[in-house]
DNA sequence: ATTATCTATAGATCTATAGATAATGC
DNA sequence: ATTATCTATAGATCTATAGATAATGC
């Protein structure tokens, strides 16, 4: 008779929605939301205890500040794709095909994780020291588009790999910022395919060749 | 005796730095250095007062509220390429050349203004309603560049023109968050015809084409 | 008289800490 | 005893307004 129903501590004013959530996890959905709609700096620690149900103090039993609040909502939309990207350039050894599977995995990533948050990667709060440890994996991400543009672009192209590498992330990142539509991935994809160069025949090739990538690591992406 | 240096109303406890902007301009300039590194919500009225020179509250003879002198940024990074576009599109008949010569344009002015502001299109603060003028302009501009996706999208393609546009939209804005580079305006051009399906000797044309057509209306540009 | 600044301040925040309290667990 | 919440509050802001002041212009 040890589990079951009653939590330890003291109970919250409002009572929990029964989601059955860790406190910690409504904290991060619903700062997700705010900063979403607001911003970050905009978003009072109030505003977030508010929509959980809880005291503005008790947030602090949960993190130590706001800002790991954001630093771990921001680390949770880079990683998933970060750990993935190893096995996937070795699942697909033509870039042109990695590069696909890799924006279609990390578009389902970004779709997956609360919208709004990739909209904030590139605002200047978020470009500040204290978030310096997600900015870093954002460069590795960076930098392996980059290394894809490398190989892919064709000698005396006038596109420089940093630019396109560029051209990819900031492609796959405009999906926050869209309308959800069907097959999004796959059409970001293809543009950033389009974007380096690639088109016709040679992109669909590239696109059969990510697919087949993906489903031979179905097991490493859930 | 009239004109010359005497300015008229109480002299600044710091003096100005003789740089013969006025007040208004200094602010604005002050103020999209500070929204450019540390976010709009974070920056305090009393910040941006404290960088020009004056007293915070001397802000207000000048503006109504910290929200005005952000819109007036963000509108004056977008008026001056929706000013131009009829002009261009009539310069250049053909859409690919069109695109390129907007898209050269429309990078120009964003680096030609405070970087830091074209970060904030997408900044969650920015969707708010105080700020619907400019959001109504910047559509007007995503409305441009879709309409040149759909005529330059082939039949078929699994790319819709709304995605395509949004693709061109984000990889002219995506310039504010990447290093100076000589040259870029050109190859954002090239990378967003290649979104577009647009290649080789066709993409080099539409470059010429561009090229012309800008310097066609090189008055409506200065 | 007009202009552009200043000083002073009201009133509304906002973040984070200290310490109390009401549950469960042992 | 431990856990997760609560109440209360200190101290630091922040925005915007009211009204004074020090220039120039006529």
């Amino acid at each position: 008779m040890s589990s079951g129903a009653g939590r330890v501590g003291r109970p919250r004013t409002r009572a929990g929605d029964g989601s059955g959530r860790s406190a910690r996890q409504e904290i991060l959905d619903a700062a997700a939301a705010l900063f979403g709609e607001s911003g970050y700096a905009a978003t009072s620690t109030r505003a977030i205890a508010d929509r959980v149900g809880i005291r503005q103090a008790s947030l602090y039993y949960h993190f130590a500040g706001k800002d790991e609040i954001l630093l771990e909502l921001l680390e949770a939309s880079v990683r998933p794709t970060l750990d993935v990207v190893d096995a996937l350039r070795s699942a697909a050894p033509d870039p042109a095909a990695a590069l696909h599977a890799l924006v279609v995995v990390d578009v389902a990533t970004l779709l997956a994780g609360p919208l709004g948050i990739a909209a904030l990667y590139v605002a200047p709060e978020v470009q500040q020291p204290r978030f310096e440890e997600f900015r870093e994996h954002r460069r590795q991400l960076l930098a392996v588009y980059c290394d894809l543009a490398r190989e892919l672009l064709p000698a005396g192209h006038p596109v420089s790999a940093e630019v396109a590498g560029h051209a990819c992330l900031h492609l796959v990142e405009m999906v926050a910022t869209l309308p959800p539509t069907p097959g999004l991935a796959e059409q970001v994809a293809l543009t950033c395919l389009g974007a380096l160069g690639l088109h016709g025949e040679r992109a669909a090739a590239a696109a059969r060749g990510g697919d087949r990538a993906r489903s031979g690591l179905a097991g490493s992406l859930r």
